[in-house]
DNA sequence: CGGCCATCTTGATGCAGATCAACGTATATC
DNA sequence: GATATACGTTGATCTGCATCAAGATGGCCG
């Protein structure tokens, strides 16, 4: 059995801690498509009709956690989608013996928490301090019926999600240690890319334990991975949490599995 | 770096085989509610309006395979999702190098075949002789822009499959091997169960290489996993082709990760 | 400044499952 | 019925990564 980080099934913060701040109406964050958010074009609502962006800005609500607080848990009533309008949080999966799989990590303009049978099937936990932009299921089912961007929108980021669960199975089920730390970091990359953000050097807000949850690995094979590529000077570490690509071609070869290596 | 089956990369039949026949419209099959199928309430169209049935079947068209087939090629584009009517088919991505990963089975009543960017991320290919009701998105967005019972099915059938991608990138990132046969193993039967297929005796009607490539293991490993649980008396196997599943319970537990053993 | 704690890295060792190699078993072909 | 071919099972051995163990590094707080 894989040793995974074995969380030891205590309990985490209430889904409803103290530090979520219960859907302040006022615009408080900055400008955007509907005024709560500053996401500009990875908005949710970005590009809609004003008659919807109106509708959506009255069902959402904006709520912040701080890291390690708990937004939902596996098993919790599923009312809600979010928008991650700022920071970085994590989805994931426990075994009954603590065994522990990160299905997920997400950022600005990304969205999770589609359910079935209205039921989450995973914890979703703020991995840096994190404002969401919530909007209730039945609200967003009921405007998507007489607007049909709406359900576009929702199926086209499903779609993507799916795409990404192909790759990211190919990537667990035949991948060595070294391709899964190269595919990581170039997935992060791109998607640091796609929304504007820096992506070399890259951030990497979550710690080895959660990358190695992610991968399917340990934390002391990431670490080793991520030494070995720094020694053969296809990255750089100037710290834990970011690195620079050095090499990104090398890498890719890597993640690939095409390099002679 | 895993074995898996290491499939020869050579050209297997190309995705418009002489033995697809193309789009026959006369509803040679049986009854069902577009008159195309005999799926019952297992079809896409089950429960839909006149109106709407009437319109998906004018744009359906139905399409056999025979094992071996391909439908569709990882880097095709994507025109249409599939709705299978009988018969099993999988799913999977290669590595430049040979190396597989089957992302997915599919039977009567599934859906596959969603794609982003227009262009297929997997191959589709058949196991059994396979009959299937191929949708073109383009007819199905139309259609879903004034039909949201459409656009809330698909939405449905894709929630489902992100909550299989779950618990199978759960399955391949930290379970054992006895694990993963045991989990797959109960799968298959759930699957069978709720299309009202005999769940036991169940069939097994992929190959253990097939089996090896979607839950992340050697053919080698799967047999010996499956063996020990004949020995254990968990399941009996009459032939490599079919499972009896003796004690379920046993087989949940170590499914789940909870058995002692 | 110094001690503490969490996190990351590095080294030594062990083992689950991959690999290599036969050997059954079943269906197809002539 | 003999032969061939694909598929599944079983055994022996090897190895990549897990596990166990111990430093290094750095942020935080008194």
């Amino acid at each position: 059995m894989p040793r995974s980080s074995v969380v030891p099934l205590r309990e985490t913060l209430p889904a409803d801690g103290a530090s979520a701040v219960a859907c302040p109406r006022p615009a408080e964050v900055a400008r955007g498509p509907c005024g709560h958010c500053d996401l500009g074009a990875l908005a949710f609502c970005d590009g809609f009709a004003a008659r919807i962006v109106s509708r959506l800005s009255r069902v959402q609500c904006t709520q912040r956690f701080e890291p390690h607080d708990t937004l939902f848990r596996e098993g919790d009533p599923g009312a809600a989608v979010y928008s991650v309008v700022s920071g970085a949080l994590k989805v994931y999966k426990l075994m009954p013996d603590g065994r522990r799989q990160i299905t997920g990590f997400f950022f600005r303009g990304d969205m999770f928490g589609f359910c079935l049978d209205g039921t989450y099937a995973y914890s979703a936990e703020a991995i840096t301090p994190v404002g969401v932009c919530r909007l209730p299921m039945r609200r967003l089912n009921e405007l998507a019926e007489t607007a049909p961007e709406v359900q576009h929108r929702i199926m086209g980021r499903m779609t993507a999600k799916l795409a990404y669960f192909h790759d990211h199975v190919l990537l667990l089920g035949r991948k060595t240690a070294r391709e899964r730390v190269a595919t990581f970091l170039l997935g992060l990359a791109e998607r640091a890319r796609r929304r504007g953000d820096p992506w070399s050097p890259l951030a990497l807000p979550m710690g080895r334990t959660d990358i190695a949850d992610h991968i399917g690995l340990t934390v002391e094979t990431v670490s080793r991975a991520m030494t070995w590529f720094k020694r053969q000077g296809l990255i750089d570490l100037p710290n834990p949490s970011s690195v620079s690509i050095r090499q990104p071609d090398a890498l890719r070869a890597i993640a690939d599995g095409s390099a002679e290596v």
